[in-house]
RNA sequence: CCUUUUUCUUGUUCGC
C-alpha cells in the first residue's frame, strides 16, 4: 500500500493527477484497500490543479468506503476553497472543525491567513493572528512568511523588514523563502540596492539562494535599467550550480522588449532554447508585445499564429497589443479582423 | 529527511 501510495504522490507531484486517478483504480483490482493517505495524496493532487470537483467527489467516494477524513483532508479542503476565493466557505469549514473531531493546527491557521491576505482582507487577518495567538498556536516561519508578503505586497516594506529582525528574535529563523519574499518586495518596489544587501546577507548567514531568489533579483534589475548586470547573473547561476529557468530568461526578454531592442530580444530566445529551456506563451506572449511597440504587428501577428503548432494556446494577453497598437494608428478594420479570428481559435476576451 | 496538507519569481491595458 505504501509503494502504490507513493507512486500516486509522484504522478501528483508530476502534476499527472489521471495517472494516478488510474493507480487508484488498479490498487483497488490488486487488493489493496485505499487508505486515509492515499486519499489525501489524491485530493491534494487534484487540488493543486484546481480540480476542487473531483477532489469534492473524491472526499465523498472516501467517506463512503468509510475512509474517515483527518485534519490533513480538511486542509487541503480549507485551501481549496481558498485559492478559489471563498474564504468565507473556508472560515466555515475550519469553524466546524472542533465538531468533527479535530483541532485546526498550524498548517489549518497558515492556509485561512494566506487566504485573507490574498484576497486583501488584511484586518481580518490581523484578527485571526490575534485568535490564534490566544488558542496558543505559536506562528511558524510559514505564518511570518505569508505575513511578510502580504506586507510588501501592501508597499509596507519597513514593517516586512522588521519582522525579519522579529523572527530571530523569537527564535524562528528566516528561511530562503522569508528572503525571497523580501528581495522580490525590494526590487518590485525598485529597491533593487537594498535587495543586493539582504542577498548578501543571505549568503552570509549560509542561506542558500535559489532560482526564484535570483529571478526576483534579475527582475528587479531590469527593471531600473541595470540589464547588463542582470544579465552576467545568469553566468553566477551556473557558476553556482543553477539552473536558469524560463521565469529568469522571461525577465531578460521583458527587458529587451521594453527597450524595443528585438535583435537582443532574439538573442535571449535563442539562448534559452539552447540552455534547453523552450519558450512558454509568457516568452511569445512578451515578445509580441516588443514587436507591437516596434510597429512590427505583421511580425507579431505571424509569430501569434504560429503558438499553436509549438502546442501552445495564445491568450489575451497575447492579443491584446496587437489590439492595442491596431487601434491606436486608427486600423480598426485590421483590429476586427484579429478580434474575430480570437473569437474563432475559442480565445476569450478579457 | 525520506507515503499525504500551508508561504516566494516572469508577459498585455490610451493621452496629458
Amino acid at each position: 500500500r505504501v509503494t502504490f501510495n507513493t507512486l500516486i504522490n509522484g504522478f501528483c507531484k508530476a502534476g499527472e493527477a489521471p495517472k494516478a486517478a488510474e493507480l487508484l483504480q488498479k490498487m483497488a483490482a490488486e487488493g489493496f484497500e485505499p487508505d486515509v493517505i492515499t486519499y489525501n495524496t489524491l485530493i491534494s493532487g487534484l487540488c493543486r490543479k484546481g480540480k476542487s470537483q473531483e477532489a469534492r467527489r473524491l472526499l465523498d467516494e472516501m467517506v463512503a468506503r468509510d475512509c474517515v477524513p483527518d485534519l490533513v483532508t480538511y486542509n487541503s479542503l480549507i485551501n481549496v476553497m481558498c485559492k478559489e476565493g471563498k474564504v468565507e466557505e473556508a472560515r466555515e469549514l475550519f469553524n466546524e472543525l472542533t465538531s468533527k473531531g479535530h483541532e485546526p493546527d498550524i498548517y489549518t491557521h497558515n492556509i485561512i491567513l494566506h487566504g485573507l491576505c490574498k484576497c486583501g482582507k488584511v484586518d481580518a487577518a490581523a484578527e485571526f493572528i490575534g485568535e490564534m495567538l490566544a488558542k496558543g498556536c505559536v506562528p511558524d516561519r510559514v505564518t511570518y512568511n505569508v505575513l511578510m508578503d502580504r506586507l510588501c505586497r501592501e508597499g509596507r516594506l519597513n514593517q516586512a523588514m522588521q519582522l525579519l529582525r522579529e523572527m530571530d528574535n523569537k527564535g524562528c529563523h528566516p528561511d530562503y523563502i522569508t528572503y525571497n519574499t523580501l528581495i522580490d518586495g525590494l526590487c518590485k518596489k525598485e529597491r533593487v540596492q537594498e535587495a543586493e544587501e539582504l542577498f548578501g546577507e543571505m549568503d552570509d548567514r549560509g542561506i542558500t539562494a535559489t532560482v526564484i531568489t535570483y529571478n526576483s533579483l534579475i527582475d528587479g534589475l531590469c527593471k531600473v535599467g541595470r540589464v547588463e548586470e542582470a544579465t552576467e547573473l545568469i553566468d553566477e547561476m551556473f557558476v553556482k550550480g543553477l539552473v536558469p529557468d524560463k521565469v529568469t530568461y522571461n525577465c531578460i526578454l521583458t527587458a529587451f522588449c521594453r527597450e524595443g531592442n528585438i535583435n537582443k530580444a532574439t538573442d535571449i530566445i535563442q539562448m534559452m532554447i539552447y540552455n534547453g529551456q523552450n519558450p512558454d506563451a509568457i516568452t511569445y506572449g512578451t515578445l509580441i508585445n516588443g514587436l507591437c511597440r516596434t510597429g512590427r504587428y505583421e511580425s507579431a501577428i505571424k509569430i501569434l499564429r504560429a503558438m499553436p503548432m509549438k502546442g501552445m494556446l495564445p491568450d489575451a494577453v497575447a492579443y491584446n497589443p496587437i489590439l492595442q497598437g491596431l487601434c491606436m494608428r486608427r486600423r480598426m478594420r485590421e483590429a476586427m479582423a484579429i478580434y474575430t479570428e480570437m473569437l474563432e481559435q475559442g480565445v476569450a476576451p478579457d
